[in-house]
Formats: structure tokens, C-alpha cells, sequence
DNA sequence: TCAATTTGACCCAA
DNA sequence: TTGGGTCAAATTGA
């Protein structure tokens, strides 16, 4: 369970340094949002069998579950922003709604100093959960530690995804720490069932630089 | 012009 | 038969 924070577009998953080429999107029975398919952009020219899957969950829209296949063969010349294992789910949590409302902007964490993850070896299918959050501190380091410990975990043994509040279960360390002080769900709840003209202009000052194509 | 994205069709396993 | 995953032609943008 990690946390890690990110700019620009919200309506899509972080950068996790990789490059990525989407290559379908299917409708996914019981899930309000289609899940998207990526391969590695270099797949033609390294042979680079590394595969993602992106979905958004239902219950909360600023959360993403990447499933991760395969490995990296292929030679990038960026760093991964987001040291993951070779084949993890990960749920990605975004909120720029509360980032907003602490005033604070959304800054990709970067790895730590390109420490070679233990999980980055071939390991058996793993859910890993990362919460891309939202105003609290994130340092690389604690970034990393919770990758690393986060692997343990599956999506479905890391409950309160939304809420971030048992993310201490997986060890999530300070960023799980963090998070019970910011309870993204229920920040992003409120923003969307406030109602009212205060809300929208409020909405309209958060995602003004936000891809709204869901409009 | 080339690379990335979109999207309908196809394949295959359950 | 259905749903998930992939393919590939068409489209879009730099």
C-alpha cells in the first residue's frame, strides 16, 4: 500500500517512467469504467513483453487498479518514477480534489535513487496497492519502503483503499500514517455531493486544468 | 510523415 | 454463449 503523488492529467494513472502504448480498451462487465491495455512502447524493437492493465475502480473514480505483467527487458533511457514489482495489481489513488483543497499540487514522487527493488525480481503474481495521494508528505524514501512492503499484500487483503486509513496493514508506513489525516474518499465526497453553486465553482477551480472529456 | 490512440472485430477460455 | 484480452484499420496529433 504506497502512496505517491502526481501531476497533470487525473483522468489517467501516473507516469511510472515507462512508456507505454495502448493498444485496446474493452467494457468490463460490473465495472462503471473500461479497462485499458498498454504494452511497452519498445515491445517491437527490445522484444519488451511488459503489459499493464488500468482500470478505475466503481466506488471511487480517483482510484485506479494497474495490473502490471511481465518484465521490463527493454532499455529506457527514463527512470521508473515508480519502482513496481514485475506483476503486481496496484490501485492507484488520485485526488485532486483534496490536493485543491489543501492547496497543495500533485508532484510524482520519484524513486529512491534507483535502489534496485528486491521485488523488481521475477516474482509470482502480487497485488501491490499505491495510493498516488494527495497533499501529505511523500519522500522517496518512504515511497520505496512502502512498495517493498506493499508487495506483500494483495488488493483484496488491503482493505479501505478509499479511505487510506488501513493502510497501515500493509505497511504502509508514514504514508499510511499521513493518510488517516487525509481521508480522500471522504474529502472527495464531499466535493461531489456538496451540491450547490459553491461546489461547482469550486469543481471548476480543481479541474479547470483537468482533461473533462467525461463531460 | 510517423507514432500514438481509438475502436470494432476477432480469438479463446470458462 | 459470454466476457476478457488482443489485433489491426482508421483516426488524430505533433
Amino acid at each position: 500500500m504506497v502512496a505517491a503523488q502526481w501531476t497533470g492529467n487525473t483522468e489517467q494513472p501516473p507516469d511510472d517512467g515507462y512508456t507505454w502504448r495502448k493498444y485496446g480498451q474493452k467494457d468490463i462487465l460490473g465495472s462503471r469504467y473500461p479497462r485499458s491495455y498498454y504494452r511497452c512502447t519498445h515491445k517491437n524493437y527490445y522484444g519488451c513483453e511488459a503489459k499493464k492493465k488500468v482500470q478505475r475502480l466503481d466506488d471511487d473514480p480517483f482510484t485506479y487498479e494497474v495490473t502490471y505483467c511481465g518484465n521490463h527487458t527493454c532499455l529506457t533511457s527514463t527512470t521508473p518514477l515508480l519502482t513496481l514489482p514485475a506483476a503486481a495489481a496496484t490501485s492507484v489513488t488520485n485526488s485532486p480534489t483534496a490536493a485543491a483543497v489543501l492547496g497543495q499540487d500533485l508532484v510524482m514522487a520519484p524513486a529512491a535513487d534507483q535502489q534496485p527493488p528486491q521485488h523488481q525480481q521475477a516474482q509470482p503474481p502480487l497485488s501491490t496497492s499505491i495510493h498516488l495521494g494527495i497533499g501529505w508528505p511523500m519522500t522517496p524514501a518512504s515511497l520505496a519502503g512502502a512498495v517493498g512492503e506493499g508487495s506483500t499484500s494483495t488488493t483484496a487483503t488491503a482493505p479501505q483503499v478509499t479511505t487510506m486509513g488501513a493502510t497501515a496493514a500493509g505497511g504502509g508506513g508514514a504514508a499510511a500514517r499521513d493518510a488517516d489525516h487525509y481521508p480522500v474518499a471522504d474529502l472527495a465526497d464531499v466535493m461531489f455531493n456538496s451540491g450547490g453553486s459553491g461546489s461547482s465553482s469550486i469543481m471548476d477551480g480543481i479541474f479547470s486544468s483537468h482533461d473533462r472529456r467525461d463531460n
